[in-house]
DNA sequence: ATCGTTTCCGGAATCGTTACCGGAAATAAT
DNA sequence: ATTATTTCCGGTAACGATTCCGGAAACGAT
């Protein structure tokens, strides 16, 4: 009993009309008489007609979809995902999400895929394994629209929404120093990541400004992952110049160190300050709540996709645009020395 | 300088043969010869050639993905989701997921927009809200293949796999039992739910199994939600019938219960037991750390996923299939009253 | 009455691919 | 040598929509 779906063909042929026709009158052009449009559409209803996209994606060269690259879907990454989905339902966009899994070669494999007439551009935040950008050129070279957020690919031309991420660094750090703590440590991201540099330099800022030294042994470079960052922290705490802070780039990495401490029974704050960097909501349920800074996730992912609508709609060559948000920082117990 | 990809028409058109040799070349389909086809190979490796899948999906009416429709992307539906990915990936097949949002509405439009010709069929987990199937029922009059996971359609007729809830629900309470709580509140979900109903039936189950009376006032539906819980657990604790252990049925409403326990000033697990349901990573990070009913979730996932396949593939009419997987208790601080 | 303009519609090409049919050439069988 | 069978390839019609072109009918103006 399996009916094959009404097409534009059947109305056509139930109304004795020609399938242009029809298609007049299911768009919204002129050239059709307000009566038999009336009597298409009313037939359309009644036989539940849903116009075939891959027909007419087709036939337009358009899929109205978006390719979404992210390296995962961890809180932020998945929030911002969120603004590109508002952004791009009020222009009648679609979604399309693929994860890299960080790695490099499921990035380009996932863009190949996608771009074999799925999408119309990319929204993307590289994976921390991605060094060259030879994939992202062939893009370019094709005129695909393309916009970065988050993390973005260095020497490549396209709009790009990121955060202030050395501003980030800046007020963690120094927000450390204003309670105190003067031997302030950092565990920063893979070298290979932009953010992580940026984070870094903020860091470094900061002490710079209130006249701190920078010791790099205080610096640790590890993976966005608990576990090397519960390891690493183990390794500062039992090493001569033990910190009396701790400054990590992502929350992840703070809930690792925040276990060490505990695992050495240092108290929190009085002992060793903490703050983290995302913000993510588990944060304020920990004893002590962690301190951490907040992007305007939603946000940067909403500008984003506008941006990419803007330059999709805009057929002439559109200027490259660079916005940079401002993070918040967002003060709990676990840096909380002074009242 | 945008150059459009090359199509079979443009191989063709160089090798100075016709599209349909091409065609035949490019598939693994016999009547070709070994030399002309390595030729067709070999100039569409040089072009870089990849074919174009809205052509070959409108021709061939299969598009060789999934649609999978959840209510949200929370810790173990995204693990379900990798899950299905993974067989997915493992058959060739791509898979596009939406969310729901736990509205019946949404559900209803994403359904109706991926059946346009975007997707084979569809792999779904209904939203809370969800009551009508009735457009579900649009699918299986046009024999559109379904599988059902996690939180399954009451009254319809396709494969389903999904968690033992009632086994849930069971060793949970009886693992309160057995550390001596005798007072034991449940924080259930949406009365609408098959889930919470069923987990709901295996706490009854494991009291009269152990003969403790089943009250009534123990019991509160509330919303998956942590404010929720925290409420609903503050009202339990300052009631005349003052609980000695909750078990709530999923990990969001077991921190929210938490909150208020601590609030409170009670002691866990001393005064007061928890236990929680999906055993999500950061349970393990709280003092006390909270113990949970652990699912099989990737497996849940990979088994639709391999279900979904093989009715996709199996023209003749298949067995409607139903598997049960078993939960697994994980057992922490929060609920270890004896040693 | 003639010519020009609108208004509205049909025909046909097109998007890139696959599927079916048939036919020429080469090979095998009698 | 004739017939039968492979082997290999081309032509063409789909799939379902959009788009361009042109033309018939209706209307208006002179």
């Amino acid at each position: 009993m399996q009916s094959k779906p009404p097409t534009i063909k059947d109305i056509a042929k139930k109304l004795h009309l020609s399938v242009s026709t029809v298609s007049r009158a299911l768009r919204n052009v002129p050239d059709i008489n307000p009566e038999t449009k009336r009597n298409i559409l009313e037939l359309a209803e009644e036989l539940n007609y849903q116009p075939n996209k891959l027909a007419r994606s087709l036939r337009q060269n358009q899929t109205n979809t978006i390719g979404v690259i992210v390296p995962n879907l961890d809180y932020v990454i998945s929030t911002m995902v969120k603004g590109i989905d508002e952004a791009a339902l009020e222009a009648g966009f679609t979604v399309i999400v693929c994860q890299s899994n960080e790695s490099f070669g499921r990035e380009v494999v996932n863009t190949r895929r996608m771009l074999n007439s799925l999408v119309d551009g990319f929204i993307i935040s590289i994976s921390s394994e991605t060094k060259s950008n030879e994939h992202f050129k062939v893009l370019q070279e094709r005129e695909i629209p393309m916009v970065v957020f988050d993390r973005v690919i260095p020497d490549i031309l396209a709009s790009s929404v990121i955060l202030d991420n050395e501003e980030g660094g800046f007020i963690a750090t120094e927000h450390l120093i204003e309670q105190g703590y003067r031997k302030i440590a950092i565990l920063a991201g893979p070298k290979t990541l932009g953010i992580s540099n940026s984070r870094f330099k903020g860091y470094q800022k900061a002490l710079k400004k209130h006249n701190i030294k920078f010791d790099p042994e205080l610096v640790v470079h590890c993976d966005f992952n608990q576990d090397f960052a519960f390891f690493a922290t183990e390794e500062l705490l039992s090493s001569k110049k033990r910190p009396d802070a701790i400054f990590t780039i992502s929350d992840r990495m703070a809930i690792g160190a925040m276990l060490a401490i505990k695992n050495k029974g240092l108290k929190m704050p009085e002992e060793i300050g903490l703050v983290g960097f995302n913000n993510e909501p588990s944060l304020a349920l920990f004893t002590p709540s962690i301190s951490s800074v907040e992007q305007p996730s939603f946000e940067i992912g909403k500008m984003a996709g506008k941006i990419f609508i803007e330059q999709f709609l805009n057929t002439s060559f559109s200027d490259i645009r660079e916005e940079v948000l401002k993070p918040k920082l967002c003060i709990r117990e676990s840096s909380m020395r002074k009242i």
